[in-house]
DNA sequence: AAGGAGGCCAACCGCCGCGGA
DNA sequence: GTCCGCGGCGGTTGGCCTCCT
């Protein structure tokens, strides 16, 4: 057909960093609408920003459920691991750390896990892998067969790497882990709790919170000298079968213009009762395993328990999962 | 207290695969 | 079958912040 409307004027389209006026306009198009169809994001909500600004700032900043700073040792060793096992893939990452996006994994890995390993590697004594992460050491020239019966190998010893470091988690399997987990997050919320899904897919869930909503409102109450006042973060989460759209229930000023008055915290109170995000992994590329990196992340025998803190809800690769997924 | 250096992170850029026309 | 836009991804950057001298 000829020629769609390009997603964004080039001129005109605004760039840098986000108002919280901006970002209100855009999180309330997206609860009416739902996220996606970025392209008519823009014109519809007036937003002088193009579609992949918006997506951007929506999946890295304004998603509901999102974790910012502070990264636990646990989500510092899965990463790592990760990483290890499927590169630089930071969206496969992230689909493991649900409270995290690609974005922050890539930032956390280059500033401060780049730096820690290298570290760890020298004082390891062996390394030979360079910054960029785990690399395979093998550098020499391999013939077609040879490389791929060295690929195999490599695939064989990263399944082996996460079978073990799968078998360090307790949750035997995807459907348990989405109840336990649902169930964790249920536990903020007064709401009944929800039977696992029946799905095979890897669909992520979001913890439910305002925190994203309050923290941009935070920042402009700062702007404007009124009250701050406390915004309730009471979650709700109930897993449909479809996901990926906020509960249309809601009530986030659906229907008025008011919703750029940021006072206006019954409105954010179960703003973000229903979303979950789909990823679909098929990451099959295999990095030779660590030495010292790897004792370093199986000595932690701990790591099975660190799920009991509330803080700490991550998504537990199940063999299942990550079968279902082709990394096996 | 001031200036410089380095760190951190939000956002942009460019590429790629997919799907619709 | 081809073209083209969209959405997604990873790499990179620029500006702000913090720390150090």
């Amino acid at each position: 057909m000829m020629g769609r409307p390009p997603c964004c004027d080039k001129i005109g389209v605004k760039k840098g960093p986000w108002t919280p006026e901006e970002d209100i306009i855009l999180v309330s198009y997206i609860q009416e609408h739902g996220p996606g169809n970025w392209r008519s994001v823009p014109t519809n909500t007036g937003l002088l920003r193009c579609s992949k600004s918006c997506r951007l700032r929506w999946t890295n900043y304004l998603r509901p459920g999102i974790k910012r700073g502070n990264f636990t040792d646990h989500e510092e060793k899965m990463i790592i691991h990760l990483q290890a096992l499927l590169g630089n893939r930071w969206a496969a990452i992230a689909s493991y750390l649900p409270q995290r996006t690609d974005n922050d994994i890539k930032n956390y890995w280059n500033t401060h896990l780049k730096k820690k390993l290298r570290k760890m590697q020298s004082l390891g004594g062996g390394g030979g892998s360079e910054g960029s992460g785990v690399q395979s050491q093998s550098n020499t020239t391999l013939s077609k067969g040879q490389w791929e019966r060295r690929l195999q190998t490599d695939i064989h010893t990263a399944k082996k790497a996460l079978c073990e470091a799968l078998s360090l988690e307790k949750k035997p399997n995807l459907e348990e882990y989405y109840y336990n987990n649902n169930l964790k997050i249920l536990q903020e919320s007064p709401t009944a709790p929800t039977p696992p899904p029946q799905t095979t897919t890897t669909t992520t869930t979001y913890a439910s919170s305002a925190e994203n909503i309050a923290r941009l409102l935070e920042n402009w109450m700062k702007k404007s000298p009124t009250k701050s006042s406390e915004i309730t973060t009471t979650t709700q989460v109930c897993m449909s079968e479809e996901g990926s759209q906020i509960s249309a229930t809601n009530n986030y000023n659906n229907n008025s213009p008011d919703h750029q008055k940021p006072n206006n915290n019954n409105n954010l109170e179960g703003f973000f009762n229903n979303y979950s995000s789909h990823s679909t992994t098929n990451d099959q590329e295999a990095v030779v395993p660590l030495t010292f990196l790897e004792k370093w992340l199986f000595d932690d025998a701990a790591l099975a328990h660190v799920h009991d803190d509330d803080d700490h809800q991550l998504i537990s690769v199940s063999l299942d999962e990550a079968q279902s997924e082709g990394l096996f």
